[in-house]
DNA sequence: CCCGCAGCCTGCGGGC
DNA sequence: TGCCCGCAGGCTGCGG
C-alpha cells in the first residue's frame, strides 16, 4: 500500500477505536516481519486506545500506559474493523485487537512484509525506524528552499530521493512518478541539480497529490482496502503510474517505463525534461 | 560514507 | 489444463 494517503484514511476510519479498551491481543502462527512476543501481547489486555497517530507510514495506537503499537502495511497490508460477532476470519489475517466494545481490528498481510511493534512511548522515537525518518510532508517547518537543500545534498535520482524516508517521510512508488509527472522533472535528474523554482513546485506538489489522495480515500492498486473492506479512489487521479504504453494526457506521447532503485518508474519523456 | 542489489513472501497474469 | 517466469504499493542487510 500503502503509502502516506492509505495510512492516513485508516487512521481517520479509526477514530471510533479511541477510548475503548483491548481485551485481548492475538496473533497468527505466521511471522511478519516484525512481532510481539507472547508477554507483549499479554500486556496489552486492559490497556485502552487514548489517541491515534501516523508518522510516515507507520499507523500508531497510543495507549493510556505511555506506550504506543506500531501497524506497518508493508506492501499488501490492509486493516479491517468489524464486529468480532459474526466475523468470518480471512486467509493471511496475522494480527488481532479485540475490543470492550465487541468490535476487533485485524490486520491482513498477504506477503507479511509489514509489522507490529510495541514502544514504550507515546511518540515511538525509542524505534530506529521512527527516529531515523525524515520530515512529514505536511511539517510546518518543510518549506521549498530546506526541500531543495534536502535534495542537493546528493546526487542520485530525484525519484530515488523523492521516496527516501530519512528525507521526506511517506512517499512511496506511486506518488513519486505523479509527483514527477506533474512538476514536469525527469525521475533521472540527479537530486543535486534541482533548482529553487523545481523545488517550490516539488513543495506544492507533494503536499497537493498527497492531499488529493487522501481525499480520495487512497488508492487501491490490488491489496489495500478501507477498514470496511470497501475500495480507495485514488487510483482514479494516476496520470502515469502503471499507464505504460499509453498516451501522455498532456502531449500524447507513450508513457515510458524504466527502472529506478529496483522499483518501475513511469513518466513522459517529453514533458519531463532532465 | 555511498550505492546497488538480493531477499523477505504470496498471488496473479502472460507465454508456451 | 498446467507450468514457469516476471512482476507487484516497502524496507533491510549485505557486499563492494
Amino acid at each position: 500500500m500503502p503509502e502516506l494517503p492509505e495510512i492516513e484514511t485508516v487512521k481517520r476510519a479509526l477514530s471510533p477505536i479511541v477510548d475503548q479498551s483491548i481485551t485481548a491481543a492475538l496473533r497468527s502462527n505466521l511471522d511478519l516481519r516484525w512481532n510481539l512476543t507472547p508477554a507483549d501481547l499479554l500486556s496489552l489486555q486492559q490497556d485502552r486506545i487514548i489517541r491515534l497517530d501516523r508518522r510516515g507510514r507507520h499507523l500508531l495506537i497510543i495507549l493510556q500506559s505511555g506506550r504506543s503499537l506500531l501497524c506497518h502495511l508493508g506492501m499488501s497490508g490492509w486493516i479491517r474493523h468489524e464486529a468480532i460477532s459474526g466475523s468470518t476470519p480471512l486467509k493471511h489475517d496475522h494480527f488481532t485487537l479485540q475490543l470492550t466494545d465487541g468490535t476487533q481490528l485485524v490486520l491482513n498481510d498477504t506477503r507479511r512484509f509489514g509489522g507490529v511493534m510495541l514502544s514504550e512511548r507515546a511518540d515511538a522515537k525509542d524505534l530506529p525506524i521512527i527516529a531515523n525518518l525524515g520530515l512529514e510532508p505536511f511539517d510546518p517547518q518543510l518549506n521549498p528552499q530546506k526541500l531543495k537543500t534536502l535534495y542537493n545534498g546528493s546526487h542520485r535520482p530525484i525519484k530515488e530521493l523523492l521516496m527516501d524516508n530519512a528525507l521526506i517521510t511517506g512517499i512511496g512508488n506511486i506518488y513519486a512518478s505523479e509527483i514527477l509527472f506533474q512538476a514536469h522533472i525527469h525521475p533521472d535528474r540527479p537530486g543535486s541539480k534541482i533548482n529553487l523554482k523545481q523545488a517550490q513546485t516539488l513543495f506544492s506538489l507533494i503536499q497537493k497529490i498527497l492531499s488529493d489522495a487522501i481525499a480520495s480515500g487512497g488508492s487501491t492498486l490490488r491489496d489495500f482496502k478501507h477498514t470496511n473492506g470497501e475500495s480507495g479512489k485514488a487510483q482514479n487521479l494516476h496520470l502515469v503510474y502503471a499507464k505504460e504504453d499509453s498516451p501522455c494526457s498532456v502531449c500524447s506521447s507513450l508513457i515510458q517505463k524504466s527502472i529506478h532503485g529496483g522499483r518501475s518508474t513511469f513518466f513522459c519523456k517529453k514533458c519531463q525534461k532532465k
